[in-house]
DNA sequence: AAGACGAAAGTGGTTGA
DNA sequence: TCAACAACTTTCGTCTT
C-alpha cells in the first residue's frame, strides 16, 4: 500500500496519525480530523504474474453483508443474451424472470429497503465502511430472528448502526444517529437496546476517550490540549470518577478544563453544544475533576503567566 | 451583556423487592 | 410490577468578568 502522505488542510502540517480501527486521519499538530472514512481493506485484486495470479484469484467478488444477498445472487438473463433466442424459448426466459422476481420473498425485499436505507446514514455520519458491514450483519440477523416486527424498518437500522459503532469503538451519540436517521432519540435507544439483548452482543460501555478527537476538531482545539483531555481522562478512570456517568458529559468536562489549562477557553456552552449535554453537567464532572484530581494548580499557573 | 455558577424541580431509565 | 434511586436536563435567579 503506499504510503499515506498528505497535508493538513487547517494548519499545512504533514505530521499526520491514522487511526485504522476508528477509520480517522488526525493531524498532529492542529489536532484537526482530516478524514473520517476508512480505505478499503477487501481484497488484493491484481496479479503481477502467473503464480500470483493463481494464489490471489478468487471467485466473484467480495462477500458483504451490504447487498442484501451477499453479493452472491444470480439473475435470470439479464442481458441481451435472451434476444438472440427464439421466440419460443424467449418465453421461457420472460417467465423465469417473472418468477424470480415473485419469489424474493418480503425479507429480501425488506433487506433491499433497509440497507439502501442504511448506506445512507451511515455515509451521513461518515462512517467507515467496516461499521456499515458491521451494521448490516447485525441488521440482517434481527430479520432472519423476526425482530423487525412491531418496530419500523429505520429504526432498527439505526439501531444497527449505534451499536455497529460502539463495537468498532467510534462512537456515535444518539443525538447524531437520531439526526441523520430522523427517527427520534428515545426510539433509538430503545430498539438498539432490544436488538442487542435479543441478539446477545455484548457491547462495552463506551470509552469517553473515544470522544475526544471528534469533539476536539469540532471545537478546533489543537493536538495539545487533546492530549491534556485525555491524560486527565486516564487519571479520572484510575479513580473511579467515571464509572456510572455519561460517557460524553466526562468527556466534555475533560475537554472544557484540558482548554482552560492551554489557555484556549471555549464556553461550557460552545463544548455542551458539540457534546450534546448541558453546560450543567459539564459544570458538575468539572467541579469533581478539580477537586479530585487538583488540577486547580495548573490553571492558576497557567493564569499568572499572563 | 455574556458567561459561569448553583439550587430546585422534572424526566427517563435501571434496579431490586 | 412498582417504588426507590442516580444521572441528567430544564429553568431560573445570582454572581463575575
Amino acid at each position: 500500500m503506499a504510503p499515506y502522505i498528505k497535508k493538513c488542510s487547517e494548519c499545512g502540517g504533514i505530521n499526520l496519525i491514522m487511526n485504522k480501527d476508528k477509520g480517522e486521519v488526525i493531524c498532529r499538530d492542529c489536532g484537526l480530523v482530516i478524514e473520517e472514512k476508512m480505505i478499503d481493506f477487501s481484497q488484493e485484486w491484481r496479479e503481477f504474474d502467473h503464480d500470483e495470479g493463481d494464489k490471489k484469484r478468487r471467485t466473484g467478488s467480495p462477500m458483504t453483508y451490504t447487498k442484501f444477498d451477499r453479493g452472491l445472487g444470480t439473475d435470470v438473463g439479464q442481458r441481451g443474451d435472451v434476444y438472440q433466442l427464439q421466440s419460443k424459448e424467449r418465453n421461457k426466459y420472460f417467465r423465469l424472470r417473472k418468477w424470480q422476481h415473485r419469489i424474493s420473498t418480503a425479507i429480501e425485499r425488506n433487506l433491499k429497503l433497509a440497507l439502501a436505507e442504511l448506506k445512507r446514514v451511515a455515509s451521513y455520519l461518515k462512517l467507515p465502511g467496516s461499521v456499515e458491514e458491521e451494521a448490516a450483519r447485525v441488521y440482517t440477523m434481527a430479520v432472519q430472528r423476526g425482530l423487525v416486527r412491531g418496530r419500523s424498518m429505520e429504526s432498527v437500522v439505526a439501531g444497527a448502526l449505534y451499536a455497529a459503532c460502539r463495537r468498532h469503538e467510534i462512537p456515535r451519540t444518539l443525538d447524531e444517529l437520531s439526526e441523520a436517521s430522523g427517527i427520534d432519540k428515545k426510539e433509538i435507544g430503545r430498539t438498539y437496546r432490544f436488538i442487542t439483548r435479543e441478539l446477545g452482543i455484548r457491547i462495552l460501555p463506551s470509552n469517553p476517550i473515544d470522544y475526544i478527537p471528534r469533539f476536539a476538531s469540532a471545537l478546533k482545539l489543537n493536538a495539545d490540549t487533546q492530549t491534556k483531555a485525555v491524560e486527565i481522562l486516564e487519571k479520572a478512570q484510575k479513580i473511579e470518577l467515571t464509572s456510572g456517568r455519561g460517557p460524553t458529559g466526562i468527556a466534555a468536562a475533560s475537554l472544557y478544563v484540558a482548554a482552560l489549562i492551554n489557555n484556549e477557553k471555549r464556553t461550557q456552552r460552545e463544548v455542551a453544544d458539540i457534546a450534546g449535554v448541558t453546560e450543567v453537567t459539564i459544570r458538575n464532572r468539572y467541579k469533581e475533576l478539580l477537586r479530585e484530581l487538583d488540577l486547580k494548580g495548573e490553571i492558576k499557573k497557567k493564569d499568572l503567566e499572563d
